[in-house]
DNA sequence: GTTCCCCTGCGG
DNA sequence: CCGCAGGGGAAC
């Protein structure tokens, strides 16, 4: 689900609500490979940390504390990171198998997709982590602790510069897709987004990448932080499940020009929108407009 | 490099 | 029943 936009979209309504806070008791289901730190070390270990700031690296968040532990949130396909009131209730009441609090105020709702709860020191709301796929990760790290999959991540996607993406086009011989979804070349960018980059540039999903040119790794920078920094303004995309923390929707989806429009006419050109599988994900292009 | 896997839910 | 889904990692 998430990509860059999404989880920057998270990160700001977020950090203004955790920042400062400190952790006075967390809530977990079972054990699973959604929890990369076991819960009873979470538990055990987050308590008592106070929030300094969220930062954003590719697609994954990560919560400093001020002791310097980390805690490092990934969405996956599914994950939801919202803060308990009324509009998560909204959101929560709205899909299936929900499970209201017994008590007779309820302030907040779970299911059994609520992996990870974070309770703070005072009666403000709380930070619910719901992941329907169980694809999100948890992990804690300690002070001056580097994870491996944040130490191979390439430039975010939004400081990328064409010349980067030029060699690392050259260097490989798989399609275009291919590399624009590879998080160590280029941080943060995922299916949608890479779909809709390759539209504005006119690149075809399925050149191989050394056949890009200098101009259109420009073309194609230029397009994917265009349309990035857009998605962030207006929210982020929810096509299926995405929904900000206060549980509203993102609005982007309705920019989409070619993701998930297989079948429909180009907006461009009038051409039928073709899908295929690329790396074992959908690609949508228009034959016309790509080459 | 592909291929398969993790997991749940939805829609045809 | 089947295929599909904003992700990523590991095994051939």
């Amino acid at each position: 689900m998430p990509e860059l936009p999404e989880v920057e979209v998270v990160r700001r309504k977020l950090e203004p609500q955790l920042t400062g806070r400190t952790i006075r008791r967390i809530v977990t289901t079972e054990p699973s490979y959604f929890f990369l730190t076991s819960p009873g070390t979470l538990k055990r270990r987050l308590r008592g940390q106070t929030v300094r700031g969220l930062v954003r690296k590719g697609k994954y968040l990560s919560l400093e504390f001020d002791s310097g532990n980390t805690l490092l949130l990934h969405l996956g396909m599914t994950g939801q990171l919202f803060m308990s009131g009324a509009s998560s209730l909204r959101l929560l009441q709205s899909t299936a198998h929900v499970a209201l609090s017994p008590e007779a105020q309820p302030t907040f709702v779970t299911d059994k997709h609520t992996h990870f709860q974070m309770y703070f020191d005072d009666d403000r709301p709380h930070m619910l982590f719901r992941d329907v796929r169980k694809f999100g990760k948890v992990k804690l790290l300690g002070t001056g602790e580097i994870d491996p999959r944040i130490a191979k991540l390439g430039t975010d996607a939004l400081k990328a510069d064409p010349e980067a993406l030029f060699r690392a086009c050259k260097s490989r011989k798989t399609a275009i897709k291919n590399v624009l979804l590879d998080q160590s070349v280029l941080a943060g960018v995922g299916n949608i987004y890479a779909d809709e980059a390759l539209f504005a540039a006119g690149v075809r999903p399925t050149r191989r990448a050394p056949r890009v040119t200098r101009k259109e790794c420009g073309r194609l920078i230029a397009a994917l932080q265009r349309i990035l920094l857009r998605s962030i303004e207006t929210g982020g995309s929810s096509i299926s499940d995405f929904v900000n923390p206060d549980g509203e929707d993102g609005k982007f989806q309705d920019e989409r020009r070619v993701y998930a429009r297989t079948g429909e006419p180009c907006c461009s050109c009038s051409e039928t929108i073709k899908r295929l599988v690329i790396g074992q994900r959908s690609s949508h292009f228009c034959p016309h407009c790509q080459s």
